[in-house]
DNA sequence: AAAAATCTGTTGTATTTACAACGCAACAAT
DNA sequence: ATTGTTGCGTTGTAAATACAACAGATTTTT
């Protein structure tokens, strides 16, 4: 019997399968192990994909071509990570997008449609699988759905106060810890770096909110909108 | 036995499964008719929630509260719309919103984990229903991604034209028709309307597209950037 | 057909934001 | 202790955007 990476048992596909029934459900799902050699395609836009891909080493990139051929790396999938899993799911025609393994990298696909029409009994873990994909599919849903409200607010301020806000009420408390540096605050929130940290100090001043690298408190007076 | 409105079988979560069918279907998820009351909550947020819910007549606001007790509406769903599937499928423990009937106004609720956890052979079509409800979010979560995608760009422009570089991949076509008004798309690019429709004033006398009303073609010059 | 309402493009101005540059503090390596 | 490195805040200026107001076109209503 082959070992799989540690990588594989971390993948939320597979939360609450352990070691020896993995491997008999990834049997029963017949899901093969690839090698691909660095800048090689893994799916290739306008294809049908109807597997999910899952990196064991290595990573990939997800790239995107737009209408006049540029291209863009929209993410990095570690080891571990899965990718493609809305698109086979979703049963779409075409990519709008495509894997290239950003290495050398071993990656494990596994056909969607397998996953999701329970074969005879005798594996019964197939119903966790599925609940684990579906797990996997609305946690992301939410991600998305929380990040579009801040970023469709306008304005650097109030795009700070709705991410804050959140923040606060995910914590339950007014201050609170954020797991972003500055940098990263302000990629998420598609701002400046400077203009925002100049926006933060201004709402300081004005009594809003007090904070410290990632430690930030939410004060009384910040409710005016 | 009861008749539907005709919006249920619209709702994505039971294509492919005709009259007779659903309702043996719906029997053996024990789904339930509620009235409700305009304004009464339907989903309260820091609930649990466990079931889906399907609007069969009137219709249904998604209401947010941020940290110091503003509400926001951040939908409306309308009869035959479905809500709540992600939170239900992911599990969350506390709903971070509310759902509250926008007006009087009759729900279908379904438990979630009844649709996850296939019944005895007995009802064929759970594993159909089980891939609507996988299809439903996996193609929410694409089009969330693809709003993210444009709306992540720094600048009008670049907006303007992630999308509308989307929408001529899509109709494979350097001409095609946009499903928005310009107040629309403005409000889904999140810009000011009367900023987009002079930035795209600009890009028309740069020779970058032609267009009127809801017709757009991207010109040759238009790819550099 | 006339009137009203809606949608769109345009312009000028006020405000906001991006950008670049720099100083400072915290931390790590030497 | 010294030297880099990194992250953060600050500032001034240039550029982009929001806002308001209006005019022309188009569609709907009467």
């Amino acid at each position: 019997m082959k070992i799989y990476p540690p990588a594989l048992y971390d993948c939320p596909l597979f939360t609450g399968i352990a070691g020896e029934d993995l491997h008999s459900l990834l049997v029963c799902l017949s899901a093969n192990r690839n090698n691909f050699a660095r800048e090689s395609f893994v799916f290739r836009a306008e294809e049908k994909v109807e597997s999910v891909g899952i990196v064991l080493s290595g990573g990939a990139h997800i790239v995107q071509e737009d209408f006049w051929g540029n291209r863009t790396i929209l993410a990095r999938i570690e080891a571990g990570g899965l990718f493609g899993e809305a698109f086979a799911c979703a049963g779409l025609e075409k990519l709008p997008l495509s894997v290239v393994a950003a290495e050398a990298s071993e990656i494990m696909l596994v056909n969607c449609g397998r996953i999701l029409s329970p074969c005879t009994a005798a594996c019964s873990f197939h119903a966790l699988l599925i609940k684990n994909m579906m797990r996997v599919l609305a946690h992301k849903n939410i991600l998305l759905t929380r990040k579009i409200e801040h970023i469709t607010r306008r304005g650097t301020r109030a795009k700070l106060l709705s991410y804050l806000s959140e923040q606060a009420t995910l914590a339950g408390c007014a201050d609170f810890t954020i797991p972003f540096s500055r940098q990263e605050l302000a990629d998420f929130l598609a701002l400046d770096r400077s203009a925002m940290s100049s926006e933060l100090g201004r709402m300081r001043d004005e009594g809003l909110l007090r904070f410290s690298r990632n430690r930030f408190e939410l004060l009384p007076g910040s409710c005016v909108r």
